[in-house]
DNA sequence: TGCGGAACTAACCACGTGGTAGGTTTTCCG
DNA sequence: CGGAAAACCTACCACGTGGTTAGTTCCGCA
């Protein structure tokens, strides 16, 4: 409803597209503090002075580019619908483990920034704590509907659980990140919530 | 046996661990590039050129910080009779994740710097992949003796099982820095093995 | 087509970086 | 105590950083 008919990009939109491509793209390389204004002005082909037009800093450059991410994930994690059926949430999670596993670079972003934004300091804090807060929050309402619909209800700490989920698949990606074939993750998130004695009917793979 | 006797310090010793502590802090702080000597020489008392004259370069000085923090880690769970008790084991795995939760500043060390590190250009790459290599392994081990020795002996994939509580430890880091009274570290673990149905008989805290 | 504003550049700034050279002070041990 | 070696400092280097300024080029629309 906001801006679905991309008719005609204007110059300034395309090349803002391109410098946060580039961005996401440098950062998820090598962090942020690594990666200077240069390097992703000219991977998306202008002058860091000409970079600067567009953003009014790295800061600012750096929070556009997790919050476009994060934009994605929003859709499927609180979009119309998912709220009352915990189930298919279950089901998307393991979509966006899916889907990790073919982006290594966004997934370095991360692991990489939410580890520099432990510094109150960092640029991107309080964003990672709001986002981790948010994801729990979500989380703890699907696992105390799914625990209580369970056959024989289940009686795991709704919470916990969701604070276990998140710190499971972030902590896989570090390991993954830096030997891929050591660790599966899909497998290891589906097993996790096996281990729960949660039925685990999604489908292990097969999206475009 | 080899240095036990800590009579008289050289000088030099004496501010090299005094460099390796500062350098430990810092890089805990704000992440390795982040970090330039001059701070962490400034830290501990004298020039970033007195500094270069104990270590040759700013990457030898992150391998020797982080190869100081692994011995006493190894100790515990390498060390002589380890080996055989693999309930002990999980009792000092909880027992690290205990200690962990006193020492935020190398908990930051490790997260941030295994972040940076997903760059196999970076000088600790080599370092974590190896370091992780050798936790599931052990991990592995102590997990298929424990789920072979269990009443009705357990189904799960040790190897799984050892990523997975790597993972969750590392993942459940990354929170906890960013927001402490979110997760209970130590619960979180706890309830994980015992969500595996291992028996949990590790005393819940109490040490000095 | 013309023109106003957006897009972009070249040059520059002050500063911080890892590392080096050479000299001075301090430590330590015979 | 004496002197060699270790410890350490001042000064410097070449370079990369984020950010600014003033000017030029190009796009897009009336």
């Amino acid at each position: 409803m906001t801006e679905q008919s991309p008719r005609k990009l204007t110059k300034g939109e395309r090349t803002r597209a391109s410098i946060l491509d580039s961005a996401a793209e440098l950062f998820s390389k090598s962090g942020f503090h690594a990666v200077s204004l240069r390097d992703i002005a000219a991977h998306a082909g202008l002058t860091h002075a000409g970079l600067l037009h567009h953003f009014p800093g790295k800061e600012t450059l750096l929070i556009k580019v997790l919050g476009r991410r994060d934009r994605v994930d929003a859709k499927l994690l609180f979009g119309p619908g998912v709220q009352d059926r915990p189930e298919e949430l279950l089901g998307i999670i393991v979509g966006i483990v899916w889907r990790n596993m073919q982006t290594p670079g966004l997934v370095g972003l991360y692991v990489k920034i939410s580890g520099e934004a432990a510094d109150p300091e960092h640029p991107a804090h309080d964003y990672f704590v709001e986002r981790y807060r948010l994801l729990r929050e979500r989380l703890t309402q699907a696992f105390t509907a799914l625990f209580a619909q369970a056959d024989p209800p289940l009686t795991h700490d709704p919470e916990l659980v969701a604070g276990q989920l998140l710190g499971l698949m972030d902590g896989l990606q570090t390991q993954w990140l830096l030997e891929p074939d050591a660790v599966d993750m899909h497998e290891s998130v589906v097993a996790f919530l096996r281990q729960l004695g949660l039925t685990t009917d999604f489908a292990p793979r097969g999206n475009t």
